[in-house]
DNA sequence: GGAGCGCTGTATCGTATGTTACGTATTTTG
DNA sequence: CAAAATACGTAACATACGATACAGCGCTCC
């Protein structure tokens, strides 16, 4: 089976008229990038003419350049995705069903910190730990859980944290006690709630500073939302996985509880002397 | 010094407008690729208009889209060629308080799996899904959401799911509805709670099978437990981590699921033809 | 509460891009 | 060696893409 555009390349290479041939090779060793460049940048490096790309591209089965280029942007997206231990490491030590899970995980967990830089990490801490507003969580069906966790620890280094439990008109009331100092930090994946991007709707509109923790897809509040963390979710389950966010999570109550001790907040010393 | 576009983005997009963080936002959570794609596309995927898009990338500093998207693959090709060096968060590599987090984080992931035999979950997985008995589950004040959690997926794909929530009095009382045919997960991680034991205590004496997530100083629980799982905590945090005991929970629940759907369960189909 | 500023979306425009038609060159075959 | 078929490039075309002008709106700051 024919699986990546590569291997489809080499396999025909050899019944390929010698311009198109030059098209074939030139992809291939700078593959993939050249095909994401335009026509004409692709016939000016192979040094051939651009109706010599287009037949190239028609000869692989593409109806049209843009099809191709969207194919070639797909296989990258995987690639991206996956990063490179997986097909390095085809059958790591252990192999049970176990292993692809935990793999899988792993690679979700790099990969979100890889796109989350420090600076805006270092912001959510800011807020969550400087302010004198309140903090409310929140959470959808699978990722409630998470809003507790989380609420549970905010709440023992700083007053006012509170969790949004039970249903959406116990929520909706308590819209009237949030203000432009609060903070609301929800965690939505797919499938995103309609209830959740009602309530953050009305939060923004309240000018509450929404963090939202969701997946790579992004939920619809992301766009109210102040501060977005995106979370890879990806594993080899029936469901969605929601452990990389969770380590977000507890970086987050590490780093403000860190932050709040900096501060010598009066609060901490106090837990002290109460243990 | 900036030299990636990711870094660059994060560095502005304390000071960017609304519209525009979301165009980063939406270009940070699918790096790099949505930016490869047209204007049109990106502004789609991100929610906002064109002119939005071409502002965004004009105010980091780019006479144009198409040099823009250039500077993408320039960078792409970079990564492509040297996988090693696929750093998008420079700053984070030893350096950033967020790295010893999530080097710890997974490392105890790692060491957690390698202590867990394949045969270990399997039997927890049998006993989960084969069973026509109640499974009922419980935590701790910072794990009950790893209970929850559980409860929520499990619920799903089998009948007779129950989450212990509020006060020590009510699970006693529930105590009644368990017997020998019934699993009691429990997660207690220090410190452990006296009122945990004491309910698992008494649910052993009753000829419940208990199912035990601890941390790797094991809980006074795993005396009557029949299985205990035990993750390792430690991070550089003022708070132990429960991450690792999440992706196991992730895991039997993964494997719960594929072992009912093996078993044909009519359950399964059910709820893929309500869907 | 009012005036000014800044942000955002709609609509329009110019242009670069992919596409196609056609003529020439090159190879293949009888 | 001749004739036909295939391959390739030049040039014209149409589409769709990026860019821009402008108006509406909300926000902040007097």
């Amino acid at each position: 089976m024919i699986s990546s555009i590569g291997e489809l390349i080499s396999d025909r290479i050899g019944t390929m008229p010698a311009g198109e041939r030059r098209a074939a090779q030139t992809l291939i060793a700078n593959y993939p990038l050249i095909g994401l460049k335009t026509v004409a940048e692709f016939s000016a490096a192979a040094g051939v003419s651009s109706p010599t790309i287009l037949r190239f591209v028609a000869r692989l089965g593409f109806q049209n350049y843009p099809e191709f280029q969207s194919a070639l942007q797909d296989e990258l997206a995987a690639q991206l995705q996956s990063p490179a231990s997986r097909t390095l490491n085809p059958s790591s030590p252990g192999g049970g069903a176990v292993s692809p899970m935990l793999e899988a995980t792993l690679d979700n967990m790099r990969e979100t910190f890889r796109h989350l830089s420090d600076k805006q990490l270092a912001d959510i801490v800011a807020k969550l730990a400087d302010r004198r507003g309140k903090t409310f969580l929140i959470g959808g069906r699978f990722t409630d859980p998470l809003a507790r966790y989380m609420a549970a620890h905010l709440a023992i280094v700083q007053p006012n944290v509170f969790h949004l439990a039970g249903q959406e008109s116990i929520w909706r009331d308590r819209l009237i006690d949030m203000g432009k100092r609060d903070v609301l930090i929800i965690f939505d994946i797919r499938r995103y709630q309609d209830s959740l991007v009602r309530f953050a709707e009305t939060a923004h509109q309240r000018g509450v500073q929404i963090v939202l923790f969701t997946d790579q897809w992004l939920s619809p509040i992301a766009r109210f939302a102040r501060h977005v963390i995106a979370g890879r979710t990806a594993v080899p389950s029936a469901w969605d996985s929601s452990a990389a966010l969770f380590v977000v999570a507890e970086t987050l109550i590490g780093a403000v509880t860190r932050q709040l001790e900096a501060d010598g907040a009066k609060r901490i010393r106090e837990l002290e002397s109460l243990r």
